[in-house]
DNA sequence: CAGGCATATGCCAAGTGAGGCATGTTTTAG
DNA sequence: CTAAAACATGCCTCACTTGGCATATGCCTG
């Protein structure tokens, strides 16, 4: 059984499509097929890969089947981030981006 | 040729954990080879992808490479991110959560 | 209960990525 | 100029992933 990490979930371009489309509204199955242009089954593929990462969460009305976002499960994204923010944000950035312009010369700088 | 856009280059563990030791200080290649127990040439490859992405910068000293985090990178991460903060940090979080709950009786909640 | 929706799952083919191994390249030492 | 060190690159194989297509499953109507 292949990992199925938030990492991996939102590496690919559609499943990250679909993100953005449920962070608006929960969607049915349907409605996203027709939005994404895809095929059926594969729209339920990516929804199923997204569910395994717990980042959707499967509403059953009747037949249809509604998907919303798990915005909180993003929060792992954003905690795995962390340590690196404060890299970009304390002031050692500007010189890193100043050392980086005199390593790379043919490097455009703003 | 590959897509070799952030999202893809964070999904492999592996990188990951360059990404992380990066985090700390710059290292050259064969420090990363000792501390990850990889052999050398896929350390290189590791690292080809992370430079693709923009992720890393190579310093060379000598026959040497060592190479840098250029954190502010991971700032795109941050604003694809940002959507979704703004769903996970308002009031309606709480209220999904507990439309979670009903939806799934199965569920455990805090 | 028969049939039709709305979705999910299974199977197949093609593209992609990671690791292993051998080899090429650049730099420094002698 | 030769050799060795430090990396990068090329090739191969294997496992995984994605998309397309056919089909199974669950739910609701008549």
């Amino acid at each position: 059984m292949p990992t199925r990490d938030i990492f991996n979930a939102i590496a690919d371009p559609t499943r990250r499509q679909i993100l953005d489309l449920l962070c608006q509204r929960e969607m049915a199955v349907g409605e996203l097929v027709e939005t994404l242009g895809l095929a059926q089954p594969n729209v339920s593929k990516h929804l199923r890969t997204l569910g395994e990462a717990d980042l959707v969460h499967v509403r059953i009305d009747g037949p249809r089947r509604h998907y919303r976002l798990r915005a909180e499960r993003l929060r792992e994204l954003e905690e795995w981030l962390a340590p690196y923010r404060r890299r970009w944000a304390d002031r050692l950035d500007a010189l890193e981006r100043h050392l980086d312009q005199l390593d790379d010369p043919d490097h455009e700088e703003d």
